[in-house]
RNA sequence: GGAGAGAUGGCCGAGUCGGCUGAAGGCGCUCGCCUGCUAAGCGAGUGUAGGGUGUAAAGCUCUACCGAGGGUUCGAAUCCCUCUCUCUCCGCCA
């Protein structure tokens, strides 16, 4: 959310921010509800102030036992007008904050503006396509040959979008999880947590999901309760509504959790393999940080997953997105994608975000510097480290073996008993 | 699931015949004084949000906020209703 004395004086910039993310939002009925607004609130506040000075008056006059009928009788409709102003503002102002919830945040000048995927900026790369001497097969190729990912029995017990793993698949997924949350807790300096995997709507419209992307949660039904689409909601909200000391910052969280999302309107798209799950792995990095530092915090939060890549030994690429490809919530986000040579392509296996004090506005996240006594918002940033399925995925396409074995990356083995090879 | 207790400012904690209580008191914090340093002590200050006024900062002023929402009343932290959360006991359970 956007503040709302930011979005009265920038209208037209806002107006153009939204173009830039090719959306469609006319701004102007949130200025004739706050001219409307701020009319009743003068009006009602007028009124209240009256209705004060009254009740002192009477509090006087019964004090010394005198008549205070007059004045009642005055008040009486004073109060009515009161509360019938008092509902045409309450009115407003739903209406109001709801409109400010669905204004995006603005994007970070570094951020490119373009109209898709196709204007996002390469900003580095790292590491080789590995070479083979046979044409490499597709991930769901190898785990159904070598008995690992089981797609069918998956699809019969639930249905589409579902993986079962088996043996060494199913180990080498716990495997990573705890591979990469032992480097960010040991060597990047986070905090693990394990949250709960459902949350409440206050804490999806914190993050931003609610109410713009109801249709991509699954909810539970006669609850107020939402499976996570990403540990970000949780782990963010930890300090919801909280007041943080200066020398509590920056906080860094991580967390292993599995992620669920309805993926409505992608039917079709990527339909094989483990690539666009209904439920996926995931192991998040969160940080609470100081505004003047969250873009150097995104840097490192950014480097930091791809230490996971590069312990692995796989080639990746990090691109910044453009204005019409940044989520809702972000001001600035680097995608890493990592090379697929089954699939002869690159995908998405992180993101990393800035979204400045977007959430903390939302989730009411505050810090007080040492010797002030007034708040701020905190910065807020979270990025994957990494999906975990599809690091198994990148795992199984740039290490297979012609023989259809899979050799395990060295840094991954004292996790899985030392094993060299799935066969 | 059943029974009971509770929810007040950054924290602790007063406040039940409804009326100078934005809210006593304490702690913490900030500034100043004092002390050779530290500790202790003394003094002052110390919530948030939204309006109005002001070129702006400051200042002045108004309104709202005592878990959330509604009701009663001229007037509610104080009375009534609903909900949420926390704690204790019983039952059930991994």
């Amino acid at each position: 959310m956007l503040e709302l004395k930011f979005v009265r004086d920038n209208i037209e910039q806002i107006q153009q921010m939204i173009r830039n993310r090719q959306m469609s939002l006319d701004l102007q009925p949130l200025l004739e509800l706050d001219s409307g607004r701020r009319r009743v609130l003068h009006e009602v506040e007028e009124l209240k102030y009256r209705r004060n000075k009254a009740s002192e008056e009477i509090s006087a006059l019964k004090k010394e036992k005198k008549d205070a009928s007059p004045i009642l009788e005055e008040m009486k409709e004073v109060s009515q007008r009161i509360k019938t102003l008092d509902q045409e503002l309450g009115a407003i102002e739903s209406k109001f904050s709801e409109f400010l919830l669905f204004i995006p945040n603005m994007p970070h000048e570094s951020v490119p503006v373009g109209a898709d995927e196709k204007d996002n900026v390469v900003v580095k790369t790292w590491g080789e396509r590995p070479e083979f001497g046979f044409k490499p097969r597709p991930h769901w190729e190898i785990g159904e040959s070598l008995g690992i990912l089981d797609f069918e029995r998956a699809a019969k017990m639930t249905g589409a979008r579902f993986t079962l793993y088996w043996k060494m698949g199913a180990a080498l997924e716990r495997a990573l999880v705890t591979f990469m949350l032992d480097i960010h807790t040991q060597r990047h300096g986070y905090v693990e947590v394990l949250p709960p995997f459902m949350v409440n709507s206050a804490s999806l419209l914190a993050t931003g999901q609610l109410p713009k992307f109801k249709e991509d949660l699954f909810k539970l039904e006669g609850t107020d309760l939402y499976l996570i689409p990403t540990a970000e909601v949780p782990v963010t909200n930890i300090h919801s509504n909280e007041i943080l000391e200066e020398s509590d910052l920056p906080k860094y969280y991580t967390a292993y959790t599995p992620c669920f999302r309805s993926e409505a309107g992608s039917y079709g798209k990527d339909t094989r393999g483990l690539i666009r799950q209904h439920q996926f792995n995931k192991v998040e990095m969160v940080k609470l940080v100081k505004p003047e530092s969250s873009y150097d915090e995104l840097e490192s939060l950014l480097l930091n997953a791809e230490t996971i890549l590069r312990e692995l030994g796989l080639h990746y690429r990090v691109v910044n997105l453009c204005t019409g490809d940044i989520g809702f919530s972000a001001a600035k986000t680097y995608d890493i994608e990592v090379w697929l040579p089954g699939q002869d392509t690159y995908r998405e296996i992180s993101s990393c975000s800035n979204f400045e004090d977007f959430q903390a506005r939302r989730a009411n996240i505050r810090f007080r510097r040492q010797g002030q006594n007034r708040t701020e918002l905190v910065h807020t940033l979270n990025g994957s480290g990494l999906a975990v399925g599809r690091t198994l995925v990148a795992i199984l396409e740039n290490y297979q073996q012609e023989d259809g074995t899979v050799v395990i990356p060295p840094a991954l083995r004292p996790y899985v008993g030392n094993r060299e090879r799935i066969e």
